[in-house]
DNA sequence: CCTTGAACCTGCGGGC
DNA sequence: TGCCCGCAGGTTCAAG
């Protein structure tokens, strides 16, 4: 469910809501999540001052003042919801966070696809699930060249390279057609035989959509929600995500968006601008 | 090494 | 109304 931007809106509404503050209650109400849960490690978090929080890829990374960072991410379905603390718990309630001054973070994931991890802040980017992640989208490192280099013996379509975390992380399902789109190219296109100027509009592409979204709180297309409850508004701005059938957007083709599928996930594309090139 | 497909799990909407 | 099917923002693992 929540790519890089819904991921970066619910990191940046918890970072005032939380840095400086202590968990002063932490209960497990399901340990079997994608991975088992660490009870005794997540409990033992409880009075720990919260130094910081990030964002890296999918993950949101929450710093604290033992020298332990809490691993978090959200698979398909998850969602972190600040409250005042005083209504019940909601089904799908995994984890809970009380604060001293009431402030209640709720981990709530029903499909159980998120992940929660409790790692010595020195040896962080050496966990399992960080250390073999490719570039920022949003930094300096991902660039046309980068691009090259990574998808130079991929064979597979550009759209599975694109969601491939261990080149670029982030983009997912959404993004990846939507950027793809603004790129001019066709989603099925063999990654290692993209010529330079479609790698050079690549990169701006996925930088765009991404930092849009993020300006917008992310998309909503069912069950995300930003930290404080309210809608992502992405979604309104899609040119091709969910569009089969319509009209291209943008342009005067005439041509009708297309759902395929490729790897088994939904794919959208305009068979007149995004067009195979040898 | 690569690629593909299935698996994990729950909820919802559509068709019958 | 109820049941069955397909589908949903992600990731991992086995098999070819």
């Amino acid at each position: 469910m929540p790519e890089l931007p819904e991921v970066e809106t619910i990191c940046r509404a918890l970072q005032p809501t939380l840095a400086g503050k202590c968990f002063t209650h932490i209960s497990v109400q399901r340990e079997n999540l994608r991975l088992p849960l660490p009870r005794q490690a997540l409990l033992a978090l409880a009075d720990q001052p919260i130094t910081g929080l990030e964002r890296r890829a999918k993950y949101i990374l929450i710093h604290f003042a033992s020298q332990h960072t809490l691993l978090l991410h959200l698979g398909m379905s998850g969602r972190m919801v600040v409250d005042a603390g005083a209504a019940p718990l909601e089904k799908h309630d995994h984890v809970v966070f009380c604060c001293s001054d009431g402030t209640r973070l709720r981990f709530n994931d029903p499909r159980r696809f998120g992940v929660m991890d409790v790692v010595a802040t020195t040896a962080l980017w050496q966990h399992p699930l960080l250390k073999a992640l490719g570039v920022e989208p949003l930094s300096a490192a991902f660039t046309p060249a980068y691009l090259a280099e990574k998808l130079r013996t991929r064979k597979s379509p550009i759209k599975i390279a694109l969601m491939d975390q261990h080149c670029v992380v982030g983009v997912g399902n959404i993004y990846a057609s939507e950027a793809l789109f603004a790129a001019r190219i066709h989603p099925g296109h063999s990654a290692a035989s993209l010529g330079a100027n479609a790698l050079a509009a690549l990169v701006p592409a996925v930088q765009a959509v991404l930092e849009r979204a993020i300006a917008k709180g992310g998309s909503t297309l069912k069950d995300y929600r930003q930290a404080n409850g309210e809608l992502g508004y992405f979604q309104h701005e899609f040119a091709v995500y969910g569009k089969a059938g319509q009209p291209c957007p943008g342009c005067t083709c005439g041509q009708t968006i297309q759902k395929t599928l490729l790897g088994g996930r939904a794919t959208f594309h305009c068979p007149a601008q995004q067009q195979i090139k040898s």
